[in-house]
DNA sequence: ATCCCGAGGG
DNA sequence: CCCTCTGGAT
């Protein structure tokens, strides 16, 4: 099977079985997203979505969110995961922001990236969702799915993946590969104890064939 | 225990 | 390349 045949049978799969009902981060402008998706590192959307609302009404804009204290944000993101780093990042961010780009979110991933606190995963999550750019975000579900498929090939940094799937991927579909490689990733191929035996992928899966070279019965 | 749509620093 | 950060849900 052909890298592009592979491509084709999984996103078929995906398209004709993957349901797409999750919950998802709210916000009303790009502000607001890259603040939710920056708070939403190891963290559920369901929960970064219990705190965003105080935080949006307390700093409803970047010059706002520039101006806060370490001390009166901080309670605000106490709930989720690294609300040290995360506070420190959001008031970093907030003043580039205003200082670097007019108070405006940048809508490239070159400037985005130099945003406290805004890695790439997040810059491509940006871009994609706001401008419609065919970016691939990829985290650690997306790697992790990826190369288990044989969708990339000896890719051993985000970056390498992201670079061999926006190939093969045609850009209207880029998007909603990225949350069906997630979801698949969350439910069916897990991280440590993939659910291959009742994964529908088998058969077009690397990963699954290398296992059942190595115990043919299991 | 294991997992949640990572980023920054050494 | 590794390590740290580090709360909540299941």
């Amino acid at each position: 099977m052909t890298r592009k045949e592979r491509y084709q049978q999984v996103l078929s799969y995906f398209q004709q079985n993957m349901p797409v009902a999750e919950t998802e981060l709210m916000y009303d402008n790009p502000y607001q997203l890259l603040v939710s998706v920056i708070l939403s590192a190891q963290c559920t959307d369901k929960r970064v979505n219990l705190t965003t609302p105080a935080i949006f009404n307390q700093y409803p804009t970047p010059q706002l969110l520039a101006q806060a204290s370490f001390e009166e944000l901080f309670p605000l993101i106490k709930s989720i995961s690294y609300p040290n780093n995360k506070t420190k990042h959001l008031i970093g961010m907030a003043n580039m922001l205003v200082n670097t780009f007019n108070g405006q979110v940048p809508m490239t991933v070159d400037e985005l990236v130099q945003l406290p606190g805004v890695g790439r995963k997040t810059a491509n999550v940006i871009t994609s969702v706001i401008d419609a750019q065919p970016n691939m975000a990829v985290d650690t579900h997306v790697f992790r799915v990826a190369a288990r498929l044989g969708l990339t090939i000896k890719a051993t940094t985000p970056l390498a993946a992201e670079k061999q799937l926006i190939q093969y991927i045609p850009k209207e579909l880029v998007h909603i590969a990225h949350h069906w490689l997630i979801l698949h990733g969350r439910y069916t191929c897990l991280a440590r104890n993939p659910k291959c035996d009742s994964c529908a992928l088998q058969t077009m899966c690397a990963y699954f064939q290398k296992q059942q070279k190595k115990q043919p019965k299991a």
